[in-house]
DNA sequence: ATCAATAATTCTGTATACAGAAGACAATGA
DNA sequence: TCATTGTCTTCTGTATACAGAATTATTGAT
């Protein structure tokens, strides 16, 4: 899964963002991409050169990543991309599952029709990318959606834990190379989750996002190593 | 609440641990004693001095402060505490609830009788910490309690996200100068809690600590800035 | 040829140097 | 008296320098 390129549009930016920022960016696409793989050293001088930076800003997006859960700090060893094994990728989805439950409960509250109409729309979107097996715009927007439902519980510390999750498993969810029938019925799980979210059925999102997190473990578990194979 | 002393027991550690840490420490127990009050800029020049390093590891802590969200960073404005307005405070006690109401659960079924032990363990201390009325041993014995229930339902990322929101709410929840009834009730909610976990009662225990935390949001509103009369 | 010990090199951790932005301040004019 | 502008100071952002730990390469002995 090297190169590709998950970043988002262009970064042709004219303000001027403290360097840090950029560097962050760019060093967090590199882990998410794949071209530096879990377990890989950060070598600062090299990554210096290549971003052409000079080590002191770098080491500081290094630090943020580590906070942030991408990068481990050993000690006198600098930073290590930070492996998961299937237990943690097992224990982030659920966590992810309570998160998104409990925001879809209260979205169905709160969310405004405008709110529930974009979602709408980034599913339309989906679908299309789906049709045309494009699985890289397809796994975007379906993140999309998932932070988007998220953020009509108009909660920000539940955005912000839920982000953080998303982030971790971007990179292990990504290879999830499902077959085409297990791509299909997550497919019809999303159609069921719009149409109960538009109904503002809270018990009923709440079910759907629930099997719809659960099946995503049997949709990754395979490509996770050292995963069993029954539980 | 300035010089409130919440650092854990004496920093005399022998082991070489890479300075980065230790000004880590430094720099998050400032914050949540409120030496360093929400909304200060964080001076590096000083704060350096002040600690006895150059500014460079500094600014490397203060990144990964900014990614726990203790600190915001502003472009060409350093770093400034972050202020938690009501909602916010809110919001996080609401996520709070959530996930210790989930990790109990978790706790009923998967936790043996030894992690059981210690949290009624801490209890007993906590208990005779309120009999002296030392606020400031009952609050951390508090704290280890709900963190020690989180850690029986053994899920990392779970802990993780819950630490995380503890530590932004330790200077907020802190300074809650509770009455003595309300600080009672708090107690009373406490034992609930403990019996429930001893007898495994998955929905009690998940009531309780509903009830507990949406109470925690009472306990501390008054001493939010801009927190509603009522809501 | 294999392994141990040592020398050479690379890399991290910290300090310092320097340029430019932000903020403070004082002087000037209305 | 108050606003304004230009200067001066302070502080951030980045690069570079240097010491020591870690890693790799080399050499010598078995």
């Amino acid at each position: 899964m090297d190169h590709l390129d998950m970043s988002d549009q262009g970064e042709q930016r004219i303000e001027r963002l403290p360097l840090h920022e950029a560097i962050l960016n760019r060093l967090r696409d590199m882990i998410i991409e794949g071209h530096l793989p879990p377990g890989a050293r950060l070598n600062e001088g090299q990554i210096g050169l290549q971003l052409g930076v000079s080590r002191t800003p770098l080491r500081e997006a290094i630090k943020y990543l580590a906070s942030e859960g991408l990068v481990e700090l050993i000690p006198s060893r600098g930073a290590v991309v930070k492996t998961f094994g299937a237990k943690e990728v097992r224990d982030m989805l659920e966590v992810v599952r309570m998160l998104e439950q409990q925001a879809g409960a209260l979205a169905c509250q709160l969310a405004d029709d405008a709110g529930i109409a974009r979602i709408r729309n980034l599913h339309d979107d989906m679908l299309a990318h789906y049709a045309r097996r494009d699985r890289l715009a397809y796994y975007k927007v379906n993140q999309a959606i998932h932070t988007g439902i998220v953020a009509l519980a108009r909660n920000e510390a539940l955005s912000d834990v839920h982000a953080r999750l998303q982030t971790r498993l971007k990179r292990v969810r990504f290879i999830g190379h499902e077959g085409a029938e297990k791509w299909a019925s997550a497919v019809t799980e999303h159609e069921e989750m719009i149409a109960a979210l538009e109904a503002r059925d809270a018990p009923r999102l709440t079910e759907i996002l629930g099997r719809h997190l659960r099946l995503a473990w049997d949709r990754v578990r395979h490509d996770i190593p050292g995963a069993p194979e029954v539980d």
